[in-house]
DNA sequence: TATTTCTTCTTTCAATGGCCAGCAAGGCAA
DNA sequence: TTGCCTTGCTGGCCATTGAAAGAAGAAATA
């Protein structure tokens, strides 16, 4: 493993659990603590962290994402697996908003056979995959580019967002909770999909089984806000309890699931 | 094997592992570590990858993952060296308007060594361009992305370049005559880009020699609503005369020019 | 509170191995 | 042939890592 991989997957860590411990990580990446403490050390002086005895945690303040990229879309078939799923529940003719995430761009790859779509995203990735089908409508939120992710956000893209109202929004999220609800690493990622969540009538989270009982950085909203998630594993017992005091359908592969959510 | 194949696989390997280790390539390719690392060197400088200790991963964003998009770049050269000019007359902290055009991209290309550029862009090609470098304010019009294009247009884009006010907006045009003035393809690009210029302090055309005496579609704007024009050759007497007339001034290769129009 | 004990941190040193520059050999086209 | 490009090699340099020892911090006990 290169060195810049082994930070880069302590910085993820950092991001989902806001707090990372020396030990641990010496006996994960199979390297001594000296080597841990050093990468804990550039993370800080990169200002993405701060040092603690024991251990770091992440920087408040910091809404950098990974820098040196390297995002490696971890759990492919999962996303597929919803991405197909949710592929399922598009009817020609629909409006949908799609966020800027790895999943909302296997959704896009997997709709592209439907007719006449609006589809609305602040994704320039979407946005290419989408580039080459035709008789639909796309739209772009525009805003500012988020340095190194190749997305919009900020009020431009709130607003134009909030002028439009669809059928479905499908958002994900890096963590889910039954106290916290759904957070993700950033405020201004946070901020633009919960205005897509109250623009939409059906709001389908989008979550792959990774994220559950995770607490990432900044909350988008309570797990009663969304109308349906959509998973990639059968969700334990507590969660089907969860979703059911919650008022929200669960839908993951080969569950049997009703017409009407369609 | 060939050096280019070579590279061809190392390439492919880097998009999908997202790294590559130089002792394995060489190993692989049974070829030197120094040859290997030579390799990822080309590829750096050529914008695929980022060398680090022991081996490279893939730098997101480039555009080698752009689609289809067979635009055939005509006079490749020739944009370039508009380009060039256009590039010396940005200056540090500058805020600029770029339209979608090939031209655009080779000026996004041009000045990425500039410190603390705004941009606002209705043009996907120039947001994966300029999506790496840091320190930039990116914008993005937003709007209805045109069939075909990578390009957003239509009202809400139009709406948010008149929000701003910038020091240079540099537009192209399909065709340029004395008496109908510049002209484009399609009615939504003309007034988008007759939106730009409106936007701007200094409205710069960047129009290749191909395009002089050419009448396209709809009409953007008369000559006089411009403040420079870039181009690849050397204008005609003629045309010398009518940008004269227009108070116009026209820029090219080898000419001097004067310090106060930078 | 003071003291002891255990953990973690910092500093230093050495070893490993990758990196870079320069050189020379071979292949290939003009 | 000459010139250019690619490749491999060498030697010095540098980055990364782990070990060790002492300092500093945290926790437990008297």
């Amino acid at each position: 493993m290169l060195a810049i991989e082994r930070r880069n997957k302590i910085l993820e860590k950092l991001q989902t659990d806001k707090k990372v411990v020396v030990s641990e990580l010496s006996h994960d990446f199979d390297v001594s603590e000296e080597t841990i403490r050093r990468d804990l050390e550039k993370l800080e002086k990169d200002g993405y962290a701060t040092k603690t005895y024991g251990g770091a945690v992440i920087k408040e303040n910091s809404n950098a994402e990974l820098p040196f990229v390297v995002r490696k879309n971890t759990n492919v078939a999962g996303k597929q697996q919803i991405a197909k799923l949710i592929g399922s529940m598009i009817r020609d003719g629909d409006q949908i908003m799609l966020d800027a995430s790895s999943t909302a761009v296997f959704v896009a790859q997997n709709i592209k056979n439907k007719k006449n779509i609006t589809v609305i995203t602040n994704s320039v990735e979407v946005l290419i995959e989408l580039a080459d089908v035709s008789g639909w409508k796309i739209l772009s939120t525009g805003g500012t580019m988020r340095e190194g992710s190749l997305a919009f956000v900020g009020h431009q893209a709130e607003k134009m967002l909030s002028t439009f109202h669809v059928g479905k929004a499908i958002v994900s999220c890096k963590g889910l909770d039954p106290v916290r609800g759904l957070t993700d690493a950033s405020e201004s990622f946070a901020q633009l999909k919960k205005t897509m969540i109250d623009s939409a009538s059906k709001k389908i989270l989008a979550v792959d089984s990774s994220k559950f009982d995770k607490i990432s950085f900044t909350e988008i909203g309570k797990i009663h806000d969304v109308t349906m998630i959509v998973t990639d594993k059968e969700p334990s017992e507590k969660w089907k309890q969860v979703f059911n005091a919650e008022g929200v359908v669960c839908v993951y592969p080969g569950m049997t699931w009703k017409t009407e959510l369609q």
